[in-house]
DNA sequence: GCTTGACCTTGTAGTGGCTTCAGGGTGTGT
DNA sequence: ACACACCCTGAAGCCACTACAAGGTCAAGC
């Protein structure tokens, strides 16, 4: 199977399927005579996997750990298990950050409620007078 | 006053400030005989402005937009609301996004409950059989 | 006058997870 | 013989910074 069918069984780009191989995620695949990769079906399994730990946000971090515990037989999945709950955490911790921007999002917009000059829109002011307070310097969430 | 100084009255780095010059949001400060570059009152407003509007997770085009607003005293604040209110789209929208991750993780989760061997572990063949549906090919939303 | 240290300058490269592009080679159908 | 779809590599672009290298400036203390 050529790499364009690949990456349209597993629903990405062909750009995206030689940028995990380039970055270590799937392995190299064969070449053709002429050059062309050439993927088999346990290529097929690994890049769904890649992609399904994508889809729910995972960095390449992540799912590089993810990928050497699944490779090695002998382990036990506790591991697994851990990494899924911390990067539940990191949704959970992101979700609750918009959250709150949302609220601060709502209050700013509710100052204004026509069409005045820029001078006096409440939005603005606002704007102008919010106190930035400084992001908590460590991130628990790589999601932005 | 000095680069230092400008940056910590606003809570962001010196790098950021000078970064924010580069970019074109914060106009070019005059320069001392050392070529230190020097800032009075209107750069702090217009600094503060700027990192509120990072604090509130605005995009540099957003900004810039709003930044264009603001400075036509001539105009309305039509413009301005219209800005905020489709930026208050794009947080909600990633915050459904991320609720509907939320739910899919915890499922997830729940497929395993204790110490397998990985290829047993309930995670791992979710993790394999998932059906990646491919993301929504426009995103309302800049948010991660 | 000399050193130390805090501050300032410019420029470049790195981050993540791709996407896009330039400049080519290969394979199939008409 | 040509068109056209597919494949290849390598480099650059995206965003909003951050970090670093290599140096200039200035005040205080010895």
């Amino acid at each position: 199977m050529k790499i364009g069918e690949l990456a349209q069984t597993a629903q990405c780009s062909v750009e995206t399927v030689r940028y995990y191989e380039k970055e270590g995620l799937l392995p190299a695949a064969e070449r053709t005579a002429s050059n062309y990769r050439s993927y088999g079906p346990a290529h097929i399994e690994r890049l769904r996997f890649i992609r399904n730990c994508r889809a729910l946000d995972m960095t390449q971090d992540e799912i590089r750990t993810l990928l050497g515990f699944v490779d090695d037989p002998a382990a036990g999945c506790g591991a697994v298990n851990h990494l899924v709950d911390e990067h539940l955490g990191h949704v959970q911790a992101r979700i609750a950050e918009l959250l709150e921007l949302e609220k601060q999002l709502v209050e700013l917009r509710h100052r204004c409620n026509g069409e005045f000059p820029v001078d006096a829109c409440g939005i603005v002011q606002g704007l102008n007078q919010m106190d930035t307070e400084p992001k908590p310097a460590h991130r628990h969430t790589h999601l932005g």
